[in-house]
DNA sequence: AGGTTAGTAATTTTT
DNA sequence: TTACTAACCT
């Protein structure tokens, strides 16, 4: 199971020219090995570079085996690439590590010494619609008023006690939360006892009972102090309190840790993230070095002078200053665009890129980084219009698709019938005529019995207690189980899956569903099917999936990017626009009203991840007016327009909007934020007023249409007022006609 | 059991 | 405005 405790003797003298094409600050950071390390690696300084190059390097100099390394990321995505950069380093395929993420890395030590927190190493990990499923079991068992207090809320102070590596024997009086009446310490408890009843871990648990294992069970932690000699740790500032206490065990021994981080790009405190845990790096470490990664090769001079400008303003920095890093560093100013509303917004984003794709700006090179997932709406539409091709990053992803889930509820259910939550999903999925009679039924019996869901399941239906209807569904889908399990033994577990889907009727479930979403709720199924093909076990996959919920997008054509500023983080484009710097907004009001001035830094930390993913030209745009909810609100310029250095940036826009956000910040209002205003206040001559789609006459079938998000498209149905529309770009949906008109 | 309708709430979301 | 949920009817 471990390793022996000796590194390789004599290794190979390595030929070091991966070291060559460091910077000093760089090389140091890689050649300093022994002892903690902490790498301050500003955006676009090499932080990847650095982290991988280091890695091969402990390898290749004889200080570790592959396995005796610890190297955590965040994102299956950062993995991954540090996996295949370090690979290319050493010349061969890098196996056997320990790299991965942190809920991956955890799952993996768990399966071993699972029996310490009361499971087998054969858990399921539940998502989320699992975990809030038995939230709201317990809390109705415990008979909570839900009305008033919301299991979302209960399950985000689970949550944040869990991040904080909180058991619920750790949680002392002091630490309890007034949640439903001082009953949220209760809840968490029979939540968790439900937990381990069934088998199962939520993704908290799988860094909380890790670190419980290794907290409380000393020979444990002395195998794994023998073996990981060194550590390396990306994105240190977006770590919470549990993930902090994990990498401090798994590392004291030696103390060969290095983490590489930002503090100025730290914007995930909602999620439990501690910021200070880099800054106290230091006195955590006694006698820790720090390096700082500053030669930035990403950006032009202007945008880094505009980022470095803006996050100056917060306190409490570690303190690092951006240099441009690259020969080619001058480049466009920043331009800050002031806008009559959200429209026109809309507009001059699209008018600008297609602008700049003229001048040679690739699509897939340009960005619309927004700060709440709703503002990207208007910019789909502006785009579909343009027929400018763009993705949505970071929307539903494939995995969380509901018909992915179900079909993955069918693979568990096959893999494991004893996963209780998976069978409730899917016994009525489709439709047998199974309701909250017939189910509470299979609880009772299930509990009275002391036996999973689907055997108490089986046996009612296998009696006459049933209905005869959904007796004679249920018998015909136990009856399935059997057939498919032997399947999977016999003709693989591609076929099992297969053949499940479609003689459970799943598959016929969509066949038969009319709506236009329908069509690609097969392929993604297909999709699916294939992607179990690339596992060797359907344990594997479902494994797999558990832990990375990640679309492998087919990136072939050019693409705008469309995403939130949080998803941007560690991505970076040639053009980059960031609309809706409007205080309420952007500040977000959210983040105003709660946190104080800690919130409020973190969104100025977002407002520089968002100016540093630009390489060439980043354009900031603010409306005067925009939609919220339906109605229009006057909006004031965001204080972050202040913020930005006067001889850097170039303001561009209306008059009375660019005055406005010379000054900046709500300061020169009263109140501040989003302010009521009449919606049919428009200023004459300004902009044409939009005339509605006149309802006159009906459309017919073949009739070529517009429709303001879906674009053109031609009539294929008609049945009164509601139209089958096949557009050109959207696909086949259903709208009503006020909503198109003839083109 | 299942579909329909009224009411309500609405940042950010690496795993 | 929309999307989701919880009562409500058939």
């Amino acid at each position: 199971m471990f390793p022996p405790d000796q590194p390789p003797s004599s290794p190979p003298a390595p030929q070091a020219d991966y070291l060559v094409r460091l910077n000093p600050e760089q090389r140091e950071a890689v050649e300093t090995v022994d002892g903690p390390l902490l790498v301050l690696a500003g955006a676009g300084t090499g932080k990847t570079r650095v982290l991988t190059t280091r890695f091969a390097h402990i390898l290749m100099s004889g200080r570790a085996f592959p396995n005796q390394v610890l190297a955590v990321t965040f994102t299956n995505k950062a993995a991954k690439e540090m996996r295949e950069r370090v690979a290319a380093i050493l010349g061969r395929p890098a196996e056997g590590l320990w790299l991965g993420t942190f809920h991956a890395l955890c799952a993996r030590m768990l399966r071993r010494h699972a029996e310490y927190v009361g499971l087998t190493s054969s858990f399921t990990i539940l998502d989320t619609d699992d975990q809030m499923r038995l939230l709201k079991q317990v809390m109705d068992a415990g008979v909570v008023d839900m009305k008033r207090w919301p299991p979302q809320g209960m399950m985000a102070v689970i949550q944040r006690w869990k991040d904080r590596g909180l058991t619920p024997a750790r949680i002392t009086p002091a630490e309890d939360s007034d949640y439903a009446n001082n009953r949220a310490r209760s809840i968490y408890e029979a939540y968790q006892s439900r937990l381990r009843d069934l088998n199962a871990a939520d993704f908290g648990d799988l860094m909380l009972h890790m670190t419980e294992v290794l907290r409380t069970q000393p020979d444990v932690l002395a195998q794994y102090n023998r073996m990981f000699r060194y550590v390396l740790v990306d994105e240190y500032q977006d770590t919470n309190t549990v993930q902090y206490l994990w990498l401090r065990l798994l590392a004291q021994e030696r103390r060969n840790i290095c983490c590489v981080g930002d503090d100025d790009q730290s914007i995930y405190s909602w999620r439990g993230a501690e910021v200070e845990n880099i800054l106290r790096f230091e006195k955590d470490f006694p006698g820790a070095k720090i390096v700082r990664l500053e030669a930035n090769y990403r950006s032009t001079r202007p945008i880094l002078a505009a980022a470095a400008h803006l996050i100056a303003k917060n306190e409490g920095r570690l303190g690092k200053t951006l240099r441009a890093g690259r020969n080619d560093a001058d480049g466009e100013k920043v331009r800050v665009v002031s806008l009559w509303d959200s429209e026109e917004e809309a507009r001059t984003v699209g008018e600008r890129i297609e602008g700049a794709q003229r001048k040679g700006i690739s699509l897939g090179e340009t960005a619309i980084l927004v700060r709440a997932g709703f503002q990207t709406r208007a910019f789909e539409e502006r785009l579909i219009t343009l027929g400018i091709p763009y993705r949505v990053v970071g929307g539903l992803k494939f995995y969380e698709r509901a018909e992915v889930r179900d079909a993955m509820a069918y693979m568990r259910v096959l893999h494991q019938p004893s996963d209780d939550l998976a069978f409730e999903r899917i016994v009525n999925t489709p439709k047998r005529g199974i309701g909250d009679g017939a189910l509470s039924a299979m609880h009772t019996a299930a509990r009275e019995q002391g036996v999973p869901l689907a055997v108490a399941a089986e046996r009612l239906a296998r009696t006459e207690v049933m209905r005869a209807r959904s007796r004679a569904a249920m018998r015909e889908l136990f009856d399935g189980f059997h057939r498919w399990r032997a399947l999977l033994g016999k003709d693989g577990h591609v076929v099992a899956v297969a053949t499940m889907l479609d003689e459970s009727g799943y598959t016929e479930m969509w066949k038969q569903d009319k709506s236009a979403e329908a069509p690609g709720r097969l392929e993604n199924l297909k999709e699916l099917v294939r992607a179990i093909g690339e596992f060797a076990t359907l344990e594997g996959f479902l494994e797999h999936v558990a832990l990375v919920m990640e679309n492998d997008e087919n990136a072939a054509e050019a693409r705008v990017s469309l995403m939130t500023l949080h998803a941007a983080k560690g991505l970076e484009f040639d053009l980059v626009f960031l609309p809706g710097w409007e205080e309420g907004l952007f500040p977000h009001q959210r983040a105003l009203d709660e946190g104080g001035t800690k919130s409020l830094e973190e969104e100025r930390r977002l407002a520089y991840v968002g100016i540093t993913r630009a390489r060439k030209m980043a354009v900031i745009s603010h409306a005067a007016n925009r939609r919220v909810y339906g109605n229009w609100s006057a909006a004031i310029p965001s204080r972050f327009l202040a913020e930005l250095p006067e001889g850097e940036i170039e303001r561009e826009g209306s008059g009375a909007s660019q005055r406005a956000a010379m000054l900046g910040g709500p300061s020169v209002f009263a109140g501040g934020g989003i302010s009521s205003y009449k919606p049919r206040v428009i200023e004459a001559g300004a902009w044409e007023v939009k005339e509605r789609p006149a309802r006159a006459e009906a459309m017919r079938v073949g009739q070529r249409v517009f429709h303001q998000k879906f674009g053109y498209g031609r009539v294929t149905a008609a049945d009164d007022n509601r139209l089958e529309v096949d557009f050109e770009k959207a696909g086949a949906k259903r709208v009503l006609d006020s909503f198109v008109e003839k083109a």
